[in-house]
DNA sequence: TCGACATTTCGCCGATAGTCGAAATATCGA
DNA sequence: TCGATATTTCGACTATCGGCGAAATGTCGA
């Protein structure tokens, strides 16, 4: 992932409705939500929430599919592996008891 | 970390001028750099550079000291890891195998 | 095919972010 | 103390973002 890539994802996230889409999507994993039930959980109309996903979708961090009248979002963990990625990259000029802990901080997010 | 916290740091990081700056300290390390250098390394005029530090200190991911006329500035890496793991929190609702490459990225950083 | 449901697109509006020149503040050496 | 250097603050302008109602599009069951 390029600056210009991150930029968008970051943008896409520095956004209270949008963070928490995201975020619901990850803990949802690959099932996704349909458009309609994210709406509901997350308290935005229906338009307004399209085109938070829209922002979402175009940085790479969430995926649709249709089902029937439904339209399906999920997280797209790569796009988000890409973006993790890129903010640790190069982060300790060789130091690496500076960025150590980083791993924990991946490894623990399974750890419950 | 709390989502308004996260929306914060990640707004802080949504602009190319300042994930560039923050990106740039990063690699520097602990010893950090007065905003001149850093306003000529990044090309950004030193009054526009300065509300960018602002808003990248207010958001917890740098810091500031000062030495002599200079103002030195450098990576808050206790506040770089609060925002990773929040984003990771919760990632895979038990599913380890949809974040265990994150511990990967994360060591990443330093195998080079 | 028609009506109902799910989602998206459009057009408008107010609010916010980003940039710049100019001026203010802080520190140091002479 | 004075002038030079480093950085920040201020004020104003423009561009972009976010939200809404209304209308359009897509899909299915009858």
């Amino acid at each position: 992932m390029l600056l210009p890539e991150a930029v968008d994802a970051l943008s896409a996230l520095a956004h209270g409705h949008r963070l928490g889409v995201f975020r619901l999507l990850v803990r949802v994993g690959a099932d996704g939500l349909p458009a309609g039930e994210i709406a509901r959980e997350v308290g935005v109309l229906p338009n307004t929430l399209s085109t938070h996903l829209t922002i979402l979708g175009h940085a790479g961090l969430i995926q649709s599919r249709r089902e029937g009248r439904s339209v399906i979002y999920s997280a797209d963990y790569d796009g988000m592996r890409g973006l993790l990625g890129f903010l640790v990259s190069d982060c300790c000029a060789g130091r690496p008891e500076i960025c150590a802990p980083l791993a924990e901080v991946a490894q623990s997010c399974c750890d419950k």
